[in-house]
DNA sequence: CGGTATCTTGACAACGATCAATGGTGGTGG
DNA sequence: CCACCACCATTGATCGTTGTCAAGATACCG
């Protein structure tokens, strides 16, 4: 079925790497292209992504596609579905993932610290999932944009600022996909911002904020 | 905030009862129309769902509200974002639930099955969320409503049979919230599917199936 | 039995999808 | 180093599904 299984990490070959705190399992990086796990894999490992991007995502038969989040770095990815992976993950920016065992959500018999971590994180994946609902069900293209737009540059910046730069790595596709549109909607939708001098553009991948303010309006749908 | 906060459970009124394996906090009897928590409450409880039907929901100021899931017995609700609750959780038909106190997340310390079971349950919610994802922004009107009745059908009967009826506890509105339509789309494919014959209406919350393979297809669109 | 909520149905408008063409960018080989 | 090519993004024109507004029918509750 997964005609490129071949490519699929070990991610035991990289030694294991003590870090500060943390009993860490091993420490792995990955590039551009390379898919972590697809969907209906056995989920023997747990990602945390340490830099680089991540895309996770869902494909039906009839070739629809809906990206379910993008790994960035603080994120944790790979939670199972049982004893296998729910979705495909693929590396869109080369990437360093920490790898740790499946059976660490189990328990914190072995590293307690790193078991609640990890349980946290679910935690929060669960709520920005949520979010995400809002988005996808409930606001219309340019809101979905700006929120993208506003979620990234919020991850980038501690304090929200205008006048930031954001790299995008991934595709417009790939952007349509995960905010439930089409490509060219994506770029309309872009194209307007630019016309509202919100944001400009160098390139399909860096974008510049200029009024973080009224993208924040936007996205939030006063 | 919230008006009407006083009106949310206090589980702690109902004394301990033990069950068979596991060592159970508290169960506790909500009826319709009752608030379990709101969104911003301090999340000191976690419940697992033994009969009835809860929603979940969030709000948005200007009144948009996305239906982020219904609570099945089996279910486990109130997974919180730090310390908080991240939605609101109404009951929509009478229920039992059992009352699980937070920290049973953070370790196994006190009961190392219940906790591994609301750690599981977390898992797969994570992942029934991303099937809804592809719901929410991949499927049209038709597909959408194909694809809730046949999770509540699935839910019903452990093997999928045609000629089951399913009782709609919840309101056109609560529907459509949740696949991110209006009731008027709702409940215009509703009729379609009567049309189709695939289903038949006795009064709006009772749903029988008649051809579940039909449904089903629909539902994953082909 | 009556009143109110909710649900259904209809007409129309709008947003986003689709189809199609153009423009731009990056990579490769001459 | 430049030219070509393939892929990706943008722009334009049109269509269709779903949302909106409005009216009527049905179900629910006192």
């Amino acid at each position: 079925m997964h005609v490129m299984l071949a490519q699929t990490v070990s991610p035991t070959v990289t030694p294991k790497i003590p870090t500060s705190s943390v009993a860490v399992s091993a420490i792995r990086r990955v590039e551009k292209g390379l898919h972590l796990y697809y969907e209906g894999d056995g989920a023997d490992f747990i990602y945390e992504v340490v830099s680089g991007v991540l895309r996770l995502e869902r494909v039906l038969e009839n070739g629809r596609r809906q990206v379910v989040a993008f790994g960035y770095p603080g994120d944790i990815v790979g939670f199972p579905a049982g004893t296998r992976y729910h979705t495909d993950c693929e590396v869109v920016a080369d990437a360093e993932v920490i790898v740790h065992r499946r059976s660490m959500l189990d328990d914190g018999r072995d590293d307690l610290r790193t078991h609640r971590r990890l349980v946290a994180a679910a935690m929060a994946e669960i709520t920005g999932m949520q979010d995400h609902f809002m988005l996808l069900g409930r606001k219309c293209a340019q809101e979905k944009l700006a929120s993208f737009l506003m979620t990234l540059a919020r991850r980038a910046t501690n304090g929200s600022s205008s006048g930031i730069q954001i790299h995008l790595p991934m595709s417009r596709g790939d952007i349509a996909d995960f905010l439930g549109l089409t490509i060219e909607t994506v770029s309309r939708q872009m194209t307007r911002l630019r016309a509202q001098n919100i944001v400009s553009l160098d390139g399909p991948h860096l974008v510049t904020i200029h009024d973080a303010d009224s993208l924040a309006r936007i996205a939030d749908a006063d």
